[in-house]
RNA sequence: GGCGCGGUGGCAGAAUGGUGAUGCAACGGACUGCAAAUCCGUGAAUCCGGGUUCGAUUCCCGGCCGUGCCUCCA
């Protein structure tokens, strides 16, 4: 089974090969916590939690982390703006940001390293680009000085005189080239700074995951991941900061970057007005059901996010959920909660390749529906079905699909919904059944049409009738 | 201007130098009191023009259309 992976660097796939097989290390961009976590942020966290799993189920460990930018002029204007301090808002924002990604359902990556806590790493990291001659101080900054670093632009491709010739803003007149970029900037009255060599000032946007990197992953690692607009000039400045301070040839080995979104065909963005928080997709569908809208696209191709692609997402997991409620007693689901990779013996071929594919998620989602399918047709015996479904469950929750209770699944009803009670809709159900017995159809077809209009389903079958919130 | 991405059935969305997946939708049938679900089956697509090739949707060149980035942005 090879891993292969899209590598920005050489923009193609690779044979992925490990610095160290027994201890794999990823790192993704984490969010800037100044506001709640948008669809868009949502793509690229679900891409490279899939990632994760697939490492982690391939190699024996793996540290994957994902940083919290709680440093940042967003955030400061923010507080300014509102009057919250900021230590408030930060924190609010994060405990924002993990509950929305746990319920989006993807793992908390092994570390989450905090920007303002590494403050002293980003110092001496600065110190040292300045004593190797790659960085220099002036007027309360310290500024790294691109055209000291002969191959800088190699991600992104772009020469330097591009980058010159390009610039759309204006030039500090204490830049020694128009291309060097902040590593460290003086705080203004009333802003959060700390002691530094060059006065009280805050780190630039870039340095952060240089110093973090390090710290945590060492000076070289496997992965470095990201949205695709961070390749420039975010990746490239922490590339620059990262190989002149330690004088190595990469900083990672692989750089993966997820692609952007569009809201019903049009840019995402804030003036425009069409973008969506996650918490409030996630009032409306179920995480597993965003989530799966968001991975029916490769993880590099632009997806259109619409609300009709969640809306398919949830019909196609009710479809498997309901493999697992039909059956529950061939396959106690309950009882296979964790399928990890000791379950590999019943993982499919064709879905692991699929993932191992630089990440194909439309072609393992495919398979899934395959072994749905194989499972759902499987009649034969119900040792032959316990194993169809066992192959569905192994599969899915690789991909952190089927994780809840097939009857929660189907009794999940948007924040704030105020439709029946559980116990309405038994009463109800009960209440049809007698007028079927009675063969009194109308009264039943009233009650189920009853139910429809207040969005509940029902479904007879050989065990009885069964219900869902549709 | 520079760098980049994409154009596949009604919709979504993979793959491939040689019969173009899968899901949704549609249609026919089984099952059902009727539905739903499930099962069996049917029809339906590679933007345009050149080139390479025995053969191109795939590789190369050009065009058209759409779209992203170029120091706020996942």
């Amino acid at each position: 089974m090879t891993l292969s992976l899209y590598n920005t660097l050489l923009r193609t796939k690779e044979a992925f090969a490990p610095i160290d097989r027994t201890h794999v290390k990823l790192y993704v961009c984490g969010p800037t916590v100044y506001d709640y976590a948008h669809i868009g942020n949502a793509r690229t966290f679900s891409a490279f939690d899939l990632l994760a799993r697939l490492l982690k189920h391939l190699y024996p460990k793996v540290t994957y982390a994902r940083n919290i930018t709680d440093v940042d002029d967003k955030i400061i204007e923010r507080s300014n703006q509102s009057g919250e301090p900021i230590d408030s808002v930060t924190a609010r924002t994060t405990a924002q940001f993990h509950a929305d990604m746990d319920d989006l359902g993807l793992l908390r990556p092994d570390i989450e390293p905090r920007a303002t806590r590494h403050i002293g790493d980003m110092i001496a990291m600065i110190e040292a680009l300045i004593a190797k001659g790659f960085a220099y101080a002036a007027e309360g900054h310290a500024l790294f000085n691109v055209p000291s670093m002969s191959d800088y632009g190699k991600l992104s491709r772009r020469s330097q005189d591009e980058l010159i010739a390009g610039a759309r803003v204006e030039v500090a007149p204490y830049k020694k080239s128009p291309a060097d970029f902040v590593l460290w900037k003086p705080a203004k009255e009333g802003e959060p700074g700390w002691d530094s060599p060059w006065g009280k000032g805050r780190p630039g946007w870039h340095i952060e995951c240089s110093a973090m990197t390090a710290a945590h992953l060492g000076q070289v690692f496997d992965i470095h991941g990201g949205g695709l607009d961070l390749i420039f000039p975010h990746h490239e400045n922490e590339i620059a900061q990262s190989r002149c301070a330690h004088g190595t040839q990469v900083m990672a080995n692989v750089w993966m970057h997820s692609g952007f979104l569009t809201i019903a065909g049009d840019k995402m963005s804030k003036s425009l007005g069409n973008f969506y928080t996650v918490r409030e997709l996630l009032d409306e569908f179920p995480g597993e059901a965003l989530r799966l809208a968001i991975l029916s696209a490769h993880y590099r191709q632009p997806l259109d996010f619409t609300k009709d692609k969640v809306e398919l997402s949830k019909k196609k997991l009710d479809r498997w959920y309901r493999l697992f409620k039909e059956n529950s007693g061939v396959f106690n689901f309950a009882n296979s909660a964790v399928l990890d990779k000791h379950d590999g013996k019943d993982l499919d071929p064709d879905f692991l390749n699929a993932l191992c594919d630089d990440l194909n998620t439309p072609e393992a989602i495919k398979e899934i529906d395959r072994l749905v399918n194989e499972a759902y047709a499987e009649n034969s015996s119900t040792t032959a079905l316990a194993l169809a479904m066992r192959k569905v469950k192994v599969a899915a929750n690789l991909m952190g699909f089927l994780t809840q209770e097939p009857e929660a699944w189907f009794k999940w009803q948007p924040a704030g919904a105020s439709g029946l009670d559980d116990a309405a809709v038994e009463q109800a159900i009960a209440d049809r059944l007698a007028a079927r017995k009675a063969k009194n159809f109308a009264e039943a077809d009233r009650i189920r049409n009853d139910l429809a209009a207040q969005g509940i389903i029902l479904e007879d079958g050989p065990k009885g009738t069964t219900w869902k919130r549709g």
